[in-house]
DNA sequence: CCTGGCATG
DNA sequence: CATGGCAGG
């Protein structure tokens, strides 16, 4: 039995699972509407474990269409958190296009942009920063995968920071045999980049690795965001010697997402999927002082993380 | 010189001629600002020439999308107005996506919805009538137009009404050709008509007839709704004797539109056009009481317009 | 400059 | 249920 739209979009938000007849599905829905478990970001912590002082602060947010989110006031809350590097992700925005706004914000002398190549709209990635790079390159010299606007690599004196629009598997997974090529490459990408040194890896990765990484991860094994294909991938990447920053730091938090589907309220109810990461090298991990989920932030389907790290 | 959109459109708002050096162009640009002639709609004549009382009100409005302009409270208007026959044009809704509040209106219990065969959301005419039609008929009779949902034809006692979206010229003319043989065949259906009947056309025939049906007519003589051609259609239908019921009442107003493009805020300034009618047989003046421009009424890019007739 | 549809998420 | 782009006006 084929399934509708309607119905993918409901297992996403909530979980259901894709077998199981009409009556049954209906009994489940009757549990919804308890109070939403929300989750509280603690204070941040600016010291890392080896008691050096955070002096590199990054932020990344998935914006959803950075016309929009300008629109809706996005730039006040980076100016209010003041990252020193602010990484962006679906600007959906060609570079002619992007609002006077962001394009001349004293704060960030230093931006890059990009863009697909074909579908205007579609994808795009940003990073900003307040002071200059030593290098900037976009993609990762993959002829296949550096069409779309999906990666933006900076060198910085002790650490390269690459941030990350990873493709969606999309509905019915018809882009999942093409998502597992691009995470067999971006992860060679990535560890040759970690042979010259050490890289923060930022962005919408676009998977959830584990049970606790979204609200129902009962009925989203067949979705986009949480195959096992995607988390095994996840996980590969982290065995090639990279750490999720904000597991390793809050190993059991739970409830703790970055984004919500604009369906079905999720927000509000708090039914989302944690995609937005900032994984590190190993070697950086002594330096770690905390990894952020702003879920308050608004404007987009997604919220900001930020990274304070000691580098 | 092919000239791009934007001049395009400036020119149908403001009738800037197509030919002219740029620096001609922008000296003619520089008179704009002057207070905008408005134009005030008298209070509605509820008697004929013959001292009839009128006692048929029918409603004509291109609602430019059905859905959002009930959500702008376009039905307030209409109850406000309470005309016996409602005609709505551009619905550009399909009949299973129409809003309760519209299909569920008690004040018509009888409506009649006629949409494009192909194209989603594209054109699309309505009739929502007070009392039951002896018999209503869809398009006219003419396989080549009938697929767009642009007329239906109610038949009432004493005369038939023709609602009407006639197609537009579009940019560049494009579709000049085809609106030529439309004429020709919509007239010759009107024709048909008129010998079983006197009749009714109203809706928006999307053209100006004479220089003073519209702002500028300078500079719209070889833009969609103003070309010789289309004007010559308009003067052949009522050579075939029939009578524009505005212009039979106030042959010398100037000012009077029903349309105003959204760009350009032609609207404020009153540089529009008058593209909406009431068309009669010859034979129904003697019952003409009033034909009315409702430019105040909003929600759409065209405003309604209403006649009072005594049959 | 608005509409409604579409692809995408 | 949002985004941006598109055709159409």
């Amino acid at each position: 039995m084929k399934r509708g739209k309607k119905a993918e979009e409901a297992a996403a938000a909530d979980g259901e699972n894709d077998t199981g007849a009409a009556a049954t599905k209906k009994a489940k829905k009757a549990k919804e509407p308890e109070a939403p478990i929300l989750y509280e970001d603690p204070p941040d912590k600016m010291t890392s474990k080896d008691e050096r002082s955070a002096n590199m602060k990054i932020t990344s947010w998935n914006v959803d269409g950075l016309r929009a989110w300008v629109k809706k006031n996005g730039l006040d809350w980076v100016r209010e958190e003041d990252p020193d590097v602010l990484c962006l992700q679906e600007t959906k925005c060609s570079e002619k296009a992007l609002p006077a706004e962001i394009t001349s914000m004293p704060e960030y002398p230093h931006k890059y942009w990009a863009v697909s190549d074909d579908k205007e709209g579609y994808s795009g990635v940003a990073m900003l920063c307040k002071t200059e790079p030593l290098k900037v390159t976009y993609g990762i010299g993959k002829e296949d995968h550096d069409k779309e606007g999906r990666v933006i690599t900076a060198e910085f004196p002790s650490f390269y920071l690459v941030t990350a629009y990873v493709p969606n598997s999309s509905r019915g997974l018809v882009r999942l045999d093409y998502r597992k090529t691009w995470d067999v490459d971006f992860r060679a990408y990535l560890s040759e980049l970690d042979m010259q040194k050490p890289l923060v890896l930022c962005g919408d990765l676009n998977v959830a690795h584990q049970e606790i990484d979204l609200k129902n991860p009962k009925g989203n094994k067949k979705n986009a965001g949480f195959t096992p294909e995607e988390r095994e991938g996840f996980s590969q990447l982290l065995a090639s010697g990279f750490v999720d920053s904000f597991r390793e730091l809050y190993p059991d938090q739970a409830n703790a997402y970055t984004f919500w589907t604009y369906m079905m309220n999720a927000r509000a109810k708090n039914v989302g999927w944690r995609l937005d990461y900032f994984v590190l090298s190993s070697s950086l991990l002594p330096g770690l002082c905390d990894s952020k989920i702003r879920n308050k932030a608004m404007g987009s389907d997604h919220c900001p993380i930020t990274l304070h790290l000691a580098v």
